[in-house]
DNA sequence: ATGATGATGAGAAAGCTTCTCATTAATATA
DNA sequence: TATATTAATGAGAAGCTTTCTCATCATCAT
């Protein structure tokens, strides 16, 4: 991902912008609360402050760029875009998360809103497990 | 639901817990935020503090009388707990809230915990519509 | 290079929820 | 039934995440 998308997706190219793009990309974690991806950026020798870390995020999201997941926790966690829509599973206790898809539950949400007269817009599936190397300990 | 359920649940029968408890029998809001019962207590004369209200709420979820739900939006939405689990949909322009249960993605999301190795604690699947009288309008 | 426009940073503020602690109520005992 | 013990309550402060405000600064088109 490059400046380019931030162009395409409307968004004027600026430094904070980058750096956060840079940050989803190159963090080892997929998965960042706003307040990680500003500490990433402030170990990273970029002064970049919180309000523009949530802006930035945010519009990003509007553009689709990221998406933003709301785990248990009260912190909200975003992620890169990738092309492929994806549910998760959260550990309880390490917090580890992982993805997965499911056509079989896809079609059956649909199905389920469907008979019910409504018209799906979205979903939210977070599976709370307790992982396999938290099993062991 | 009464005062013993209470006793049951380990809770001293106490007159904050007992009104908050019938306000969420008697409302006609299955799914009521804290605030929402706070001011449904006063409107109903009693005298109960907020924080009063979510520390019953919240030993209500402990004790397993009611659960609380993380909808979009930052509210905590709490309801009594029918004992048959079931799952939401919200809809995305005017709040409400229905139920459903699904036997098949329950199966499948435990299939899909347990080929990833990961044992599977507990899920929230909500699902965003617009529902039926939204769609009209 | 310059001007117009939009983005940024810092701190204040908002919204929800939890904490603190002095006061009050509920249970067990006599 | 009165009393002592223990837990619950209420009010406000405080915590946490997120958004807002507004003066300053950077970006893009000209």
């Amino acid at each position: 991902m490059e400046s380019g998308d931030l162009k395409k997706a409307g968004l004027k190219v600026t430094l904070p912008r980058m750096k956060v793009l840079e940050i989803l990309e190159t963090s080892n974690q997929r998965h960042m609360s706003a307040e990680e991806v500003y500490r990433a950026l402030l170990e990273s020798g970029s002064e970049v402050g919180l309000a523009t870390v949530y802006r930035v995020l945010t519009q990003f999201e509007s553009a689709g760029l990221v998406s933003r997941h709301n785990f248990e926790g009260g912190q909200s966690v975003f992620e890169l875009q990738t092309g492929h829509h994806h549910d998760h599973m959260v550990c309880v206790k390490c917090g580890r998360v992982e993805e997965f898809t499911n056509e079989a539950i896809e079609s059956e949400q649909r199905k389920i809103a469907e008979e019910a007269g409504h018209k799906l817009v979205e979903h939210s599936l977070v599976l709370y497990i307790e992982c396999k190397d938290c099993q062991k300990s």
